[in-house]
Formats: structure tokens, sequence, C-alpha cells
DNA sequence: TCTTTGTTTTAGATTTGTCTAAAAAATATT
DNA sequence: AATATTTTTTAGACAAATCTAAAACAAAGA
């Protein structure tokens, strides 16, 4: 793998993060990078060359298949070190991003491969991001706690953060476990709590406390 | 503390090391970093209006105060990542020196003091060279392992790796312990044994196989 | 002291990444 | 369809860090 400068790796990773599906413009990207347009267009001629980006004058632009590769590896890079932050080193977790935005570009595959076997292998990062793996794979869909879950969208139970007898009881009573299935209908700002529906079941409630340790994975 | 550039930080670093007493000529800085004199007296310039080098044409330059106050910044971060890698993730002692040259650039305050304190304030890394502490204070000196003692330097004996009783009742007959002052007078390729002297005794040998597990401080 | 040699600095060019202002192209509005 | 608006690109400039070639200076030798 070639090595590339921190501008083209920033660039990169905003363009995989924009390019949900369809081709990202020069003014969102610009915006996304606190840049202007016209250094955008300077760049996504560069980055045509070195072959990363597909590219034509005013019709948008989408990573190559290398790009897409090197995206994931810079975006590996970010999360571990974001994992490393916030586990190793008791970063709280609206202080790890700053961090890990420049660490991430710190290009040794020894050093992240070493990191990674460190932390044990980690599938998520501390916001609940998948992180690829030495080869690049993704694991699609987010993790996170039932309050963040975006309304009326399918979540998979997958892990409970408080594992005491009193929750696990309250949880078996709600019929609730890991790979159950439920969406999230309303959110109640007066004490958290939220209405949730569980798959071929009525709507249920329960509360901001409970909610707050159970965590969900989703499509985005 | 104000930013600089990976650029102005590697010059400063460079300086650090060659200005033992004295101050550093263009070539020699040219040399150490793998440049042109023309780039070096560039950088000078710009380093003199930063206040960081005292510099007049033709007259070599030296760091002022804050000068030297950055240079053991990134020398603490320099020896932290290496003491890290070779600690943590288990790289060898060959190989933490050029991923360090990277990671000491990564200029978050905190993150270089919260590693200090996850790695327990190790004051020595893996070469042997003294770790600055959060005040930028350097233990005068440097510790290696007794093959590696200059001829007829004196060092002091402040650690043994091995601490089998084997070895330690051979260090006992031997008379060395930690404080004892001594030299090595000779090296002999053919068995790396050594000849050594201890204050105001006879000369005596030790073989390798002992040698490369006691260390010793020594000022350079 | 004068001259030769080696060192250091200057002058001017280059690369990377950015910017502003103006032109060109695409899109939206009447 | 013609015009107005928005988006994108081009042209030209700039700062940072580097280089080569030439000029200036310092040190050493005759
Ligand atoms: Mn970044
Ligand atoms: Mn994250
Ligand atoms: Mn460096
Ligand atoms: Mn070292």
């Amino acid at each position: 793998m070639l090595n590339y400068s921190t501008s083209e790796e920033n660039y990169i990773k905003a363009i995989y993060h924009l390019q949900k599906e369809g081709s990202v413009t020069t003014n969102e990207l610009a915006a996304e990078l606190q840049t202007r347009p016209a250094s955008v267009t300077d760049m996504m001629k560069k980055l045509r060359t070195k072959k990363l980006v597909h590219y034509e004058a005013y019709k948008g632009f989408k990573l190559t298949i290398d790009g897409k590769k090197l995206a994931l590896l810079i975006i590996r890079r970010h999360r571990l070190w974001e994992f490393f932050l916030a586990e190793k080193l008791k970063f709280s977790w609206d202080e790890v991003h700053a961090v890990a935005e420049d660490l991430e570009h710190v290009s040794s595959k020894k050093l992240i491969d070493k990191l990674d076997e460190f932390l044990g292998f980690p599938r998520y990062d501390p916001h609940g991001d998948p992180i690829p793996d030495a080869n690049g794979k993704i694991e699609t869909g987010k993790q996170v706690c039932l309050p963040d879950l975006p309304l009326n969208t399918t979540g998979i139970v997958c892990y409970v953060s408080d594992q005491s007898s009193a929750m696990l009881e309250l949880l078996s009573h709600k019929k609730i476990g890991i790979g159950t299935k439920l969406e999230v209908k309303k959110k109640f700002s007066f004490d958290q709590s939220l209405e949730i529906k569980l798959r071929q079941q009525l709507a249920t409630n329960i509360s901001g406390d409970l909610a707050k340790n159970i965590f969900v994975k989703y499509d985005e």
C-alpha cells in the first residue's frame, strides 16, 4: 500500500462518509472539510490521477475500489485509536475524536495490527461505530444505546451493560434479550422513558435508566 | 505551548542532539537531517523569528531556553511512544524508533501525560535513554547493559534483569550490586566476555551471559 | 598578506495545499 | 425558451518546505 498525505487521507475519509450511495458534490465536501470548493476541485484532480476517485468535471465524484480500501484503512486506524484512548487512557467519549484525527495518519501497518491485538480485537469504537478488520471488512450497521436509536428504526439487542440480577429480572419480564428486535416509537423528555414496540407484540414503556443499559445494532 | 510543524520539530530535536555543548554548524545539521545546507539556513531564519534558536549568519546556532524546552517535549513524546511500542505492543528494540519518529509529532499534551501514567511513569526508553518528565526535567546520563558501556567509562550498576538465585550468587561472589561503580577495560569478541575493574579492586573477568543482564548508568 | 579551499548564504525555481476572484457550466425560474 | 441563480471550475496568487546553482564569506595554507 502506497503512502498518502494527511490532506489526501482526510479527503478520502470524508468522501467515504458522505457517499452513503450515489456521488458526492463539490460543495458538500467543501462544507464537510471546512475548505473552499476550489480546493476540492484541485484535490479531486489529484486523487483521480492516483485512481482513488471516479471524477468528471461537473459530475460529482465517488471512491474507486482502491479509494474505498484506503478509506476503510483510515477509519480502522481512527477507531482503534479512539478505543485505545477511551479504554486504556481513560479519555471521555467526547475527547477521543480530536486526538484520533491526528493519530489516524501514522501509517505503519504493523503498528495498527499490533495495537488491534493489544486491545483484544475490539469490534466497536467508543461511539458504537464498527471497526474494520485488518482486511478492511466492516460490519454494516451501528451499535448504540437504546435512547440513541432513531425513531421507528428496527434495532437488534446485542449487549446489556448492567448485568445485575435485578436488571435481568426486569428484562426477562419485558421479554427482552440478546437478539430481540424492537423499535422506539416515542421518547418522553420529561423522564427519558421510551415507548417501544417488540416484534408481533403491543407497545410497552421502559424507563430511561433501563434504556441506557440496553445496546442495539441497526442499519443506517 | 504553541504548535509547530513536523519539520520544525525535527530540526529542533536534531539541534538538541548535536549541541552537546557549543554551537551547531549548517553542514552538521544538514547531514543529520539528510537535507541540503541551503534548507538548513532557510529553517534557521524561521526558527530565529520564532525565538527557538540563537542564530547569526556564519556563526552557527544553538537552542534558546524555549527551544530547549520544546526539544525536551518532543524527546519525551518520542521515548514514551518507544516504551509503549516495546512494552505493550511487543515491538523489538530496533523497530520502535521509526514508528516513534511519526508518533512524536502528535501534539496533544493530555495524550502524552495520560500515556505516561498508563505506562507507569517509565524512566528509561528501550534504548536506555532517560525520559523527560511532564515538566521537561531529564536525568543526565544514559542506562545501557554492560557490553554497551564504552571502554574506560565509569558506570554505576542500577538494575539486574535476571534475578535468579544462581545469578545473585554469582554477583555477590564478584561483589557486584546495585550502586557498584565499575569500568570495562577490555572486550573479548571470541566469547563476549569482559575484563572489568571495580573501584579500589583488581580487574576481574565476567562472562558475556552475565554482562548482558547487568545494566549501568553513565554520563555521556 | 595573498590565495586557495571549504562553508554558508542568497537567488530563483519547484511541489503541495490552500485561497480569492472571475469565468463557465448546470440548474431553476419566469 | 430566455433569463436568473447556483454550482463548479479555472486562473492566478501565496505560504511552507524543499532543491540547484551561484555568490559571499571565513578559514587555512603558502
Ligand atoms: Mn485526520
Ligand atoms: Mn468514533
Ligand atoms: Mn520525527
Ligand atoms: Mn530511543
